[in-house]
DNA sequence: TCATTAGTTCATAATTTACAGAACTAAAAA
DNA sequence: TTTTTAGTTCTGTAAATTATGAACTAATGA
């Protein structure tokens, strides 16, 4: 497990990008290696010291990752560890869980609207502009990835 | 400074919401708050009251807030107190964050492909399918929200 | 000029989080 | 059968976060 300056610099990075995203420091330095890493699939040991996070801290970051299907591993028989790496269909995945966020906020602030009873009906129809785009954004979005699908055959 | 139990329920489901994007618990709550009152702009006073935090914590979520352009504020001639409001403006800006949050994790990948030396190419060619497909997603975007205002005419 | 109001700042307390280290377990190897 | 390996679980704690309350400030009003 060597890592040069560039790619340790960029863990910490996405590290810090996923850790605003809700993650533990140390999950967050895991996920970084395991994209940043030459290797596509890293054991638990060589984990474990790349980042200098004790064996606990790996265990947990590890199957916090691969309960919240971030991660996956395979194995090879006549041996006993576990080879971890990025489950790569996780990307649309991402994406889309972005999307649900916002239909999640969606739901709140329609909620908002029915419960509040405000004088003044210009906030109500400012609010209920951002409830509108972000219904047409959610409508509009499954064309969109299949366009994109298309543009790149 | 009167709230249905409803209303206090929105609060804290925004709130916590609020505390998942990396907001604190009590600057979410002030950000609920606004939302949820039948009132559009609440006095420093009614804010603490109605959320029972302490004056301290009320200053510190209302000038956070002020300082990320969350909210604003109002004064009449003759009456000392500010009367704060959400920025309605900012729905738009929340999005375009939104964004330019995914646009920013597009550059950390763009980076982690020049970085990392894989042997076997189909790791970077779905990396490369998620970078071009956020590309994408940034190039539509605007002709999106111009869609969905010549929808509403 | 003195009191009140509206809000800020500071010290500190309470809670939460995040991790280390050690003891432990279960399977495989010797 | 004992040892090694690969990892888990439990306990303690350092550090960070978040809020409180009291003392303070600056402006207004009486």
């Amino acid at each position: 497990m060597t890592l040069n300056n560039e790619q340790r610099q960029l863990i910490e990075e996405f590290g810090i990008y996923q850790e605003n995203n809700g993650f533990q420091p140390a999950v967050a330095r895991v996920m970084g290696l395991l994209l940043v890493s030459n290797k596509a699939e890293l054991t638990f040991e060589e984990i474990s010291e790349a980042l200098n996070i004790s064996k606990s801290a790996t265990s947990n970051a590890l199957n916090m990752l691969l309960n919240t299907g971030h991660i996956e591993y395979t194995t090879f028989s006549g041996d006993r560890k576990r080879y971890f790496r990025i489950k790569s269909s996780n990307w649309r995945e991402f994406f889309v869980k972005k999307m649900e966020d916002l239909s999640y906020l969606n739901g709140l602030l329609k909620r908002v609207l029915e419960v509040r009873k405000r004088d003044n009906p210009v906030y109500d129809a400012k609010l209920n502009d951002f409830i509108s785009f972000l219904d047409y954004m959610k409508d509009r979005m499954p064309s969109l990835i299949d366009e994109w699908e298309k543009s790149r055959k």
